[in-house]
DNA sequence: ATTCTTTACTGAGGCTTGCTCAACATGAGG
DNA sequence: CCTCATGTTGAGCAAGCCTCAGTAAAGAAT
């Protein structure tokens, strides 16, 4: 690591560190990034539509069709007529899929966890305010 | 944003603000990443072999062939043959690409200090300082 | 009612950025 | 001389996306 690596190119490497542990992860459930993606969507939009998910997800609908297919083949969402509309399709998550997301988010924050533990807890505290602040000036 | 997001979801989200601007800079001189990771790793082991360069970037060498031969094609890199070695081909930045990086650079430091705009000069220290710790920890 | 328009699904085909495997030429080195 | 190393090339594959075009079904508007 040479010393004239700018701010911005530590935020990087260390953004990559933890997509590289939370990929390891993934694996290990033999979840895609985008399946995990789309599972977070999917319970944080609960019951929305397909159009909403790709959206959400800045893909394609013609693709949001295919990976909902890929989560509801491994029985993690559910599709559902919308009860308004009866062309469109929401999307929940199966108990199963609630499950696995569950397991995902403690994989992350494990991940985050590690990455951090270098940290005093006052250096740590310092670090989410300082990221808090640039996130909510973004 | 939700405050819910943990310290390692910023960091994220930062480096995804950091990549997108750095990409729409990149879309501007029509450089690809791949490209431009490429074109920084040549200009840093000036003069390093194929292999080498594969390695540097963690791509199979059938992969550095391709990248370098864009490169080549665009003026930014030149083959030439290992002095020591006659076998193997060495790669070198011509002046235009030495240029490019220069303009590439400054793109970088330009999205990252967009990204910092909002931070109070002691704020930013304290970051890179932090971000630094981590770094040097992993 | 009939005619848009919207919502989703599907097939076909394409692009990018990687990968592997196999073959080849050339040159290094025992 | 023979073997190994270096790079190049062709072929084929995969993941993740994309667009385009067409279909079915149902809501909305006239």
């Amino acid at each position: 690591m040479p010393a004239t690596d700018s701010t911005g190119d530590l935020l990087m490497v260390l953004a990559r560190t933890l997509r590289q542990r939370y990929g390891a992860a993934l694996a290990e459930w033999d979840v895609t990034p985008g399946q995990s993606r789309a599972l977070r969507t999917v319970v944080e939009l609960d019951g929305a539509r397909l159009s909403a998910l790709a959206e959400q997800l800045h893909i394609a609908a013609r693709s949001a069709t295919e990976v909902v297919d890929a989560l509801e083949t491994r029985g993690l969402v559910e599709r559902r007529p919308d009860p308004a509309d009866r062309r469109a399709t929401t999307v929940v998550p199966t108990p199963e899929g609630l499950r696995l997301r569950g397991l995902l988010d403690d994989a992350r924050h494990a991940a985050a966890g590690e990455l951090l533990a270098p940290l005093a807890a006052e250096d740590r505290a310092e670090l989410d305010r300082i990221l808090r602040l640039l996130v909510d000036a973004s």
